[in-house]
RNA sequence: GCGGGGUUAGCUCAGCGGUAGAGCAUCUGCCUUACACGCAGGGGGUCACUGGUUCGAAACCAGUACCCCGCACCA
């Protein structure tokens, strides 16, 4: 029989195929039996507004990657897969579409909104599941989760009623991050702080009762109208003894303490005066708590100068006012000075807005006896992070935790569970109350505020497996084992979730973190549409296959930073194309598939095959060892370079002549036939996770037992199939054969010379091998004949090949110039390195220190060195 | 200010105590009947600097310089 492939390889002619045939065959679905252990993880959600962006194909891919070896190696695996509500983010996509429309939200009014949500997140939100499809994701779709669905808001609303039963939950008047474009608090991670250039102003105050002016510097002077005092440090002579005066603030006339505080005030620091404005700034909140200062709110939820803030101001937005009040102050002679000024100011993440510090009754997560036990858990090794450097981020951050805002003004998300009855009595419960249980009022409004959307999504590991149900699910694969997700979101979404798992189910929701870095442009620079350096993987998906795209991404993936580039996935392409011909190859040779392969017998084995098979087992070992550590660079390295460069360049072309009939017996054939088919099989199995179209696609055609090789057993290191021996010997073959190709090419012959090489092998067993495998140096090197064991004659070009003396007889003597200084060189580079040698076996505390095996390599080298020199010195 | 990372071939990086590596780029030959998305061969590095530990340091320790990333602060 003879198996066949399409000439070229062209991945758009089978991934959706094969990918429609995984989802019809549910391979990706776990089995429902147990006798295997099993393997769980969940996906990092994306947004429901998301499209797929470089970042989302490398966390995928690398899940996938770990999936599919886990699922292949015998593991009851589940991929558990799902998208996030995003409440900002999602009302913010459908707000844009209603303006579009010509109205606003609050033309609808919530609940209509909210259903204009409901139908935009049916129409559009899984837009991202199909890409990540695409990318050949084999997560169980049948289990795709949403975090707003029934279940998992049941478990929202539980957490909610618990922690607050606990007084983990309390709701308070607090100085929390409010966004004038969100019209919502946020929390503290989710203000991203940007360098800015702006100004710092120097303002005079007027001290009551005396010509003195204190001067202020501010970088805010809108703020100025909410001031409520000064301060100046208490052991500050200059100014020490005004504390207990007043100043008239300028422009609002209102007369305002100075006071001292120590706390606030570095005397160092510009005029040493500092204006107090409790009600926009969290240090002078602070400030006014200390001293009962009253806070004047002059901003309003909108960015705009509010009624406190004078009729002049109302309505102003805050940067408008700011100008006429610089402009004001100008007039009257107040405003000292206006210096160039950097600094960081805090924005929020998802508009861009300048984040304006309010006082407001908001909802919080007490924080602290959450985190303790989440510090511990990964201190004590229960869930490792990895790459492990972020275990120090991870504790820094976890030790000065600030309690966690979770109240949001907006109208999409998981509306609080609280309820205010008539009578201002509030209830928290996990069931929509009828009535009062304080006062029996039946007018029950519930909270308009909804949770942050990462409230839910701390509960992710566990709500998707139908907690708080005791459900199957939730008893087989919780907790999960791994998780995989971008550094990014290491606060906002990992340490939340170890503190919830931990609270709620008393473990930890996974064992191993992996953390990913930014996937960057090939220069290290982040990836931006302003730069225009954004790779977009379906674009890519579609030039080169989704399968060098993952090998791409799996092959930088080692924790770090990614630096990506187009032309490498060029080269990762020309590997799949690589592969495609390697088993073109071996299709057009073998003489069966898979399923009626007969055993190989490894006693019969000629030395050749024994050492590709070596090699695929050393691999195979080394694949398994790096992908057991989260190492996907070594692991798809190690796979790389044994496809192609000892796989394809050696063995295939070793196997040639006996394939081709050239060269041995029948046998020899059939086995060599057998050995191509099994290392292909094993190459395709172990590549699979990292390629699994176009490993399907041969696999399919070699014809295996399993109906797909998604469910076909991963290698696995076997003892047998190392051979020392034949490594050795195959070693010195092919550094024979490039030590002849190299000299060839050095003296300028054409691969059609051919030359007369003479060998020396001492003992019998390598006389006989380089004797019976003469062949196979002579049809790579080119060579007219290979002596074994026989004098060269003089001026023969001669060299010691790992351990082997040899001799080259060339057809003349051609030396070039080229010829001499490569000799030349080659000497001087092998007495440096014996002297080396000989000064460190000279040396006495070596000799008695280092370790017998490291001296007894260094002796060998030491003789080796010796020989080699004099043959090449024989050369010129 | 606190914490973390980096500096190895032209580029991007791996190696992290025992003879300097990979991919890409580059140079030289080859259309050798799986593959020119290919084959073969070559060139290219005082492993940032200074000390220390060690028989032995690119690797471990200390310091210096430059770069990057968190967190906090920024009147």
């Amino acid at each position: 029989m003879s198996l066949e492939l399409a000439k070229r390889y062209e991945p758009k002619e089978f991934e959706q195929k094969l990918y429609e045939f995984w989802e019809r065959g549910e391979f990706f679905t776990p089995m429902a039996y147990r006798e295997r252990p099993k393997f769980s993880i969940v996906i990092p959600p994306p947004n429901v507004t998301g499209r797929l962006h470089i970042g989302h194909a490398l966390v995928n891919t690398l899940q996938d990657i770990v999936v599919r070896w886990k699922r292949m190696s015998g593991f009851n695996t589940l991929w558990l897969p799902g998208t996030d509500h995003a409440g900002i983010a999602t009302q913010m996509v459908v707000d844009r579409e209603l303006t579009k429309q010509g109205i606003s939200r609050f033309d609808l009014g919530r609940e209509k909104f909210e259903e204009r949500v409901w139908q935009w997140k049916e129409q559009y939100g899984n837009e991202i599941i199909d890409q990540l499809k695409r990318l050949g994701s084999s997560a169980d779709w049948t289990r795709l989760r949403f975090t707003m669905d029934e279940g998992l808001s049941r478990a929202v609303r539980h957490v909610f009623v618990t922690l607050y039963n606990d007084g983990l939950i309390y709701r308070d008047l607090a100085m929390i991050n409010w966004c004038p474009n969100c019209r919502t608090a946020i929390s503290d991670v989710e203000v991203e702080f940007r360098e800015q250039n702006g100004k710092l102003y120097t303002i005079e105050y007027p001290v009551v009762g005396s010509d003195r002016r204190l001067s202020v510097a501010t970088t805010r002077p809108e703020t100025m109208l909410g001031d409520t005092a000064v301060a100046v440090h208490p052991e500050d002579d200059r100014y020490k003894n005004l504390i207990g005066g007043e100043v008239l603030l300028p422009i609002a006339n209102r007369r305002i303490p100075i006071i001292g505080d120590a706390i606030l005030v570095d005397p160092e620091f510009g005029t040493g005066v500092v204006k107090v404005t409790p009600a926009h700034d969290k240090n002078d909140y602070e400030t006014g708590q200390r001293h009962h200062l009253s806070q004047i709110q002059v901003i309003d939820e909108t960015g705009h100068m509010s009624d406190e803030a004078g009729p002049e101001f109302k309505g102003l937005d805050r940067f408008e006012a700011r100008k006429k009040i610089l402009a004001q102050l100008k007039e009257q002679g107040l405003l000292a000075e206006a210096k160039d000024y950097t600094n960081s100011i805090g924005v929020h993440g998802k508009c861009d807005t300048i984040i304006e510090p309010m006082i407001s009754r908001q909802w919080f997560v007490k924080i602290e006896p959450l985190a303790k036990p989440a510090v511990d858990v990964v201190r004590n090794g229960g869930v490792q992070i990895l790459p492990q450097t972020w275990e120090a981020t991870y504790f820094n951050w976890m030790e000065n935790i600030h309690d966690w805002t979770i109240s949001r003004q907006l109208w999409w998300g998981h509306r609080i569970p609280a309820f205010y009855c008539s009578n201002g009595h509030m209830t928290v419960s996990e069931t929509d109350p009828v009535s009062c249980p304080q006062c029996g009022s039946t007018e029950m409004r519930q909270e308009t505020d909804v949770l942050d959307t990462w409230f839910s999504s701390a509960l992710w590991p566990f709500s998707t497996m139908g907690w708080p149900d005791n459900t199957p699910d939730y008893q087989n694969f919780y907790p999960t084992d791994v998780l995989i997700t971008g550094f990014d979101i290491l606060f906002f979404w990992v340490a939340r979730m170890i503190m919830m798992g931990l609270r709620f189910t008393d473990k930890a929701p996974f064992s191993t973190v992996f953390l990913n870095g930014l996937v960057r442009d090939e220069f290290g620079q982040k990836m931006s549409k302003t730069k225009g350096n954004v790779i977009d993987p379906l674009d890519v998906i579609d030039e080169f296959g989704a399968d060098a795209v993952r090998f791409t991404l799996a092959i930088f993936a080692s924790g770090r930073d990614i630096p990506l580039a187009r032309t490498r996935m060029q080269g990762y392409a020309a590997f799949a194309n690589k592969i495609w011909n390697a088993s073109r190859f071996a299709m057009m040779h073998v003489d069966t598939d898979l399923k009626s392969a007969k055993a190989i017998n490894r006693d019969s084995l000629r030395t050749v095959e024994r050492w590709i098979l070596s090699r695929l087992n050393d691999t195979t070992r080394s694949v398994n060892k790096a992908l057991s550590a989260f190492r996907f660079d070594e692991a798809s390295n190690l796979i790389y370079h044994f496809f192609w460069h000892e796989f394809c360049d050696w063995y295939i072309e070793m196997a040639k002549p006996v394939l081709l009939g050239k060269h041995g017996s029948e046998g020899d054939q059939h086995q060599a036939k057998r050995v191509l088919l099994e290392v292909l099989d094993r190459s395709l199995r172990l590549l699979h996770p990292f390629m699994p179209f176009i490993t399907e696609e041969i696999w399919q055609k070699l014809g295996g037992v399993e109906p797909s090789i998604m469910v076909a057993p991963y290698p696995i290191a076997e003892d047998v199939l190392e051979d020392s021996e034949a490594e050795r010997l195959m070693t010195a073959v092919k550094a024979l054969i490039t030590a002849v190709r190299n000299a060839r090419a050095e003296r300028g012959f054409t691969p059609k010379d051919r030359f007369k090489v003479y060998l020396r092998a001492d003992k019998s067993r390598e006389a006989n091998f380089f004797t019976e495998y003469g062949y196979l140096i002579i049809e790579l090197a080119r060579l007219s004949e290979l002596v074994v064991n026989a004098e060269a004659p003089e001026g023969a070009q001669q060299d010691v090949i790992e351990g082997f003396p040899i001799a080259i007889e060339f057809p003349e003597k051609v030396v070039t110039r080229e010829q001499l200084e490569r000799t030349q060189r080659e000497i001087e580079k092998t007495r440096a390195e014996l002297q080396a040698t000989e000064a460190r076996l000279a040396n006495e505390q070596f000799v008695a220190n280092a370790p017998p095996a490291v001296v007894e390599t260094t002796r060998a080298r030491h003789a080796e060195l010796v020989a080699r020199l004099e043959k090449l010195e024989q050369n010129q």
